[in-house]
DNA sequence: CGCACCTTGACACCAAGTGTCATGCGCGAC
DNA sequence: GTCGCGCATGACACTTGGTGTCAAGGTGCG
């Protein structure tokens, strides 16, 4: 799920035991949700110490929240690579659909990890404060591609809002949804919506 | 800042107690930062046990960010109390400026206070979570006034959010500022660019 | 006066993190 | 081969945020 090949070799086995801690925890939160698992218990599980744990992950949420980074620079190099001629609204609805697709591909385990987010208050929280880390990237490479200054713009602040705005009504409404709508549908069709002022720039 | 007139009297002291612990809390908090000082510091400084202080806040964080539950009534109200065939536009334009203009009215604390929040990793967290339950009201209110069910549309959810965007990126910008733009007239501009697709329905 | 209620403080306790140090293991240099 | 270096780990003590519990004090009321 985070895995990135070609590291170096000692890099790998950080990785195995990364993996190894988030498996365990997910199992256990999954189970009984985030305040009913202690990080000691996840540590038992995982068969390491208490300390090697927080030398993976900064925080107990961050077990479940870490793999975000990637996906936020995932959606930056997407932004990056669109044609520079496209328009605001479907480069950015294009960003969006990055991590919307993976999480409709893996729905299985995507979805209740989703659920479990949003619906924690601590894990809420910590993938606001990530998402907005998102919308930092996603303007300035959104103000490099239009030549506008993104400390005296409000622009691309405001487009990158709003593209991740409804990134996380789609997100929410795909978690109450029972049977899981398509994620890149919802999408499409939040973007019918706010596209209009996406594109009228000036 | 937080007080509610017309309460009965011994509610009148609880008042007290929570302004005296949240008047400490800031006067240290802006001084030393957030993590530089611990509750025990502050309960010391405002004379009250550590067991009392969580009697009044549920942790260290809503010593700082509790009023702006009220702000969030306050914004929910105004929105349910504009003219009913008012354009979304403009309703939510005016009810994100009620925060936006205590703020320009109050800048000497309110611009501190604000920096705090925006540059404390866990402040910050805290706040995107209130603005969260927020947008919930919000969109709930605007659910109403269009008579859509928001658990079908996506509209109501988009709207607030992008109101919210708005908001959030003017509260940047301004706290950015060195000598403190005026937030409301960066709220208008804010809203020339949004404001298209918040009303172009269905 | 006595009773009930509410607030507070003291204290013990749990869980999340962090600093420190010693151990162990792989790996290249000699 | 082995010596030694670096790095990951574990053990442990410690700080801090946060909670449960109980006993004491104040206030209003019959």
């Amino acid at each position: 799920m985070t895995s990135r090949p070609g590291l170096s070799l000692a890099q790998r086995k950080r990785q195995l035991v990364a993996d190894e801690l988030t498996e365990a925890a997910l199992q256990l939160l999954a189970l009984r949700g985030f305040d009913g698992v202690t990080v000691d218990e996840i540590v038992a599980a995982a068969g390491v110490s208490k300390r090697t744990f927080f030398r993976y992950f900064a925080s107990k949420e961050d077990v479940v929240v870490q793999f975000l980074a990637d996906m936020g620079t995932d959606m930056c190099a997407e932004l990056a690579s669109r044609p520079a001629g496209e328009p605001p609204s479907t480069a950015l609805l294009r960003t969006v659909l990055v991590p919307l697709t993976t999480c409709g591909a893996h729905s299985e385990k995507a979805l209740p990890l989703v659920r479990l987010i949003l619906r924690t208050p601590a894990l809420h929280a910590r993938f606001l404060e990530r998402q907005a880390q998102w919308r930092e990237g996603l303007s300035t490479e959104l103000a490099r591609r239009l030549g506008l200054d993104p400390a005296a713009d409000l622009y691309p602040h405001l487009a990158a809002g709003m593209a991740l705005t409804a990134f996380d009504t789609v997100l929410w409404r795909w978690s109450e949804s029972e049977a899981g709508d398509d994620p890149t549908e919802l999408a499409e069709q939040a973007f019918a919506v706010i596209g209009t002022s996406l594109d009228t720039v000036g």
